[in-house]
DNA sequence: GTGAAAGCGCTAACAC
DNA sequence: GTGTTAGCGCTTTCAC
């Protein structure tokens, strides 16, 4: 039954609405009896609590916004998936609210002025295209906790896997297979995303540890984050004469039109080229051959994020925390490995979803802080 | 600032409340000075509407549930995006709350049954497991709008693709690019879901209708809905002498992980193997090779759903629409043709995201009724 | 055209 | 232990 009120049970029941209200939130002091009867006219009357109206008492909504590009990226939908899981899993059980940005300043401008306050408790936003200072402005007092490589300012919390240490790793590892002529895929044609310079300087950072040259012919950027898009470039790339032996690509999807171009020219993989890809999402395990991939830790980047958030909701206002989580190779057939190296910052990589298929589990550790 | 109330504004501007609402409203009846006066104070205190007293008063939240199993189903994830756009783009603006199911009966009773009433104006689930008659019971008063071909009681309406035709005309394309032994992969091992049922039915109903067995070895089941129980599958089947030359997959997770099956074992796709998927999803366009599909209009699915959940939202208390959305054949690499088959039910087809690679697009028609 | 006041459904002091 | 009451921030008749 619709618009039954606690008035309504109040009366059913004979009581007042706080004795009623005291048996919907289990409170002790409660006789029995009392409980009892306050129950039966609960159910007689099919009563359910009013969300808005309980909210509007407390300040509280129980929900939280996460906002980031576009869901139909495979690692953002992961993402949705475990932050959705974690945040129901919090002491307050909050419920997510679905944001996408499109990857535009006008969208994350637009998910961050939302003209109405107080819908959600905070935000998890991954920006990346607003400046640090037009994040810093706009949030305004909205609790927020920035997910993601992009920009951030120092007054804002933030969580992060360290993308310039993990891209030096993968590329070593291209190189410790022996590999020469390493080139990078898939940043942005034009303006380049935070994300992928950050790879990118990671990337140079690896190929210079290990003695090898920087080409800048090397370099092959993409339209679009797409899949379509990176077998198109790497295509035109290897048609214009370029020659690799290894991809170090910017993320999965990268890597994935990479195979079809490679796959396309009857190259194969990974003997004349390996690839390594960055996400680590659940396509790479089933993809032929099965894709290498820098694998954040997503659990516990979710699980700090929406602790530090849950902080800011209970009213903490110190200086923006800036935390990094590990990560690790996940090691398949596109560029198998004898060594699984893993960057730690936060303690336990309790995740256990990188299937490495090959090699002894020697754990290279970084050690890495904020 | 925050907390800043609408109270606030009027003292300010030393006017009453309502002459602010109004203007926020952009109500006509208010004088352009007093407007003016009134903005400057909204804008000297930085004021935001309060989105929980607002509803409150107006009974509406401008929220809707999306309900289905795992947003990381990449089906899930596009439709998602196209479900938050359209709602987006309705008259009332509402944004999305994402709840996921897990594809369990426990997780689709809590989804529906959610203790507290109120928090979202609507909802639109896509149901596996329920039984019609527990929706019909459990859904209450909310108004709701089922999606896909799952169960659905008569009082609840619902959208979906006819999934037996459209198994059907992928059937019989691919018997009619030759092959006589079709297989079909993905469905459940044990307790099957709706949604393979209905897909099996077709399949049946095309080899019928070519004149071509049916035999029980050619159903390949999978452990569950994901791309290497499916490559798993597939692969033992092969490996225990089953032969087949085509493959009509239950979903395009099930088809991708069959492609890596074939691969590893030196099969030609399509010469020795054709392949049909399930979704479209956009990695279909990039794996190697492409994967043709069934592709359901989901932007009029979308469409067609809010439709109705507006309409139920405002008080509609009609018996249960039933209406079917069209699909496609989207033709690509895996499965070739030299025809492009629809079936339509709702009129345009406006989506040209199907990429068709090949064949002039003679298209077959189906009339559908619901 | 503008103002006053009564809710919307719930919570939380505070009194009994 | 249980009841009373005053809000939470906004909308919305209904007067003026």
């Amino acid at each position: 039954m619709a618009g039954v009120r606690l008035q309504d049970v109040a009366e059913h029941a004979g009581v007042s609405m706080k004795t009623v209200s005291n048996v919907v939130h289990a409170h002790p002091n409660v006789s029995a009896p009392m409980r009892e009867r306050v129950q039966r006219a609960i159910d007689e009357l099919g009563y359910r609590p009013n969300a808005i109206g309980r909210r509007l008492a407390t300040g509280r909504t129980g929900l939280i916004a996460l906002a980031f590009a576009d869901v139909r990226l495979p690692y953002f939908s992961e993402l949705a998936n475990v932050v959705s899981k974690a945040a129901a899993a919090t002491g307050a059980g909050y419920r997510v609210l679905l944001e996408e940005t499109e990857g535009t300043i006008e969208g994350e401008r637009a998910v961050l002025s939302a003209s109405e306050a107080g819908l959600v408790d905070g935000m998890l936003l991954q920006p990346s295209q607003m400046s640090s200072r037009e994040i810093a402005e706009r949030h305004g007092d909205l609790p927020m906790v920035l997910l993601g490589e992009g920009p951030a300012p120092l007054s804002v919390d933030r969580v992060m896997i360290d993308n310039v240490a993990a891209a030096t790793v993968a590329t070593e590892h291209l190189a410790d297979l022996g590999r020469t002529r390493i080139a990078f895929v898939g940043h942005e044609d034009a303006s380049m995303s935070w994300t992928s310079r950050q790879r990118i300087v990671g990337y140079q950072q690896g190929l210079e540890s290990r003695g090898l040259p920087v080409e800048h012919d090397l370099l092959i950027p993409t339209g679009a984050i797409a899949s379509d898009e990176a077998a198109r470039a790497v295509g035109e790339a290897i048609d214009r004469g370029i020659r690799f032996d290894a991809l170090m690509c910017r993320d999965d999807l990268a890597a994935i039109g990479a195979l079809r171009a490679l796959h396309e020219r009857g190259i194969s993989i990974p003997d004349d080229v390996a690839v390594i890809g960055w996400d680590n999402i659940a396509f790479d395990a089933t993809t032929f051959p099965s894709l290498s991939s820098v694998s954040p830790n997503t659990h516990e980047l979710a699980r700090v994020a929406l602790e530090m958030l849950a902080e800011r909701i209970e009213g903490y206002d110190g200086i923006g925390r800036h935390r990094l989580v590990d990560f690790e190779l996940a090691l398949r057939e596109s560029a198998p490995g004898s060594l699984q190296a893993s960057g730690a910052a936060s303690g336990d990589a309790s995740d256990a979803d990188a299937a490495v298929d090959a090699g002894a589990p020697g754990s290279l550790s970084h050690s890495l802080s904020a």
